[in-house]
DNA sequence: AATCTTTATCGTAATATTGCAATATAATAA
DNA sequence: TTATTATATTGCAATATTACGATAAAGATT
């Protein structure tokens, strides 16, 4: 088919697949990085940091605003791009959430 | 083209990458939370919990294998899956390092 | 207004993913 | 040996993703 099953999971499940398989690309990871190695929010300039032509850019950037995992602003004629980190915090509590799990047991046959 | 460019990213960039995508399907976050929801490891059985068909979560299980998420052992006729902590504590170690940068500059523009 | 700069969208080609029926493999049970 | 059970692999169709050239859109500059 192509097409995930999406309906037959928990919306939660589906949330949390949705923002890691905006992770899952080098170039989004490398987007979020830029805009940690920086101390504001970057208005422009994303562009020239990555080794893609400008609509693919574009279009990572698209994906990741669609996600949820980065916000963009208008201003003037840039636009500013910073980190939702509401969003981040989801993925955040759900590996705390894994690691508090594992660590109370610890009988692993594997 | 629909090959990423994973030449031109760090090897760190494609790993986080390679892990996140892995999890970027609700079936194989299903999976993830039913192998925690679980005492022990899982021996059969997960296929049944499943709304997918043998072949595809097979297929769910390679790669989340693949990606060095979960393991599994041969016991018998079945197979053992459990997580497996260090590869998930890289993207807990990535999105810790995230909320760090964050919470020191909270001047943000967007 | 004409031009420049920045970002988005369209169109398209190459490749990847998803899902499953059919079949294979391998260990166990009869 | 012959089922039976559990998982993997193959092959294929439907769909999604990735990448980029060409072009559009919109504010800034001259």
């Amino acid at each position: 088919m192509g097409a995930s099953k999406t309906d037959h999971f928990t919306e939660k499940q589906n949330q949390l697949a949705a923002i890691a398989k905006a992770l899952g690309h080098p170039a989004r990871v490398a987007i979020i990085e830029y805009l940690l190695s920086v101390d504001s929010c970057i208005c422009g300039d994303i562009v020239n940091v990555l080794p893609l032509a400008q609509p693919t850019v574009s279009q990572h950037l698209k994906e990741l605003k669609n996600a949820g995992i980065i916000k963009g602003n208008i201003e003037g004629n840039a636009i500013c791009y910073c980190i939702n980190e509401q969003t981040l915090s989801i993925l955040q509590a759900f590996f705390a959430h894994i690691n508090n799990h594992l660590q109370i047991k610890k009988s692993n046959c594997c």
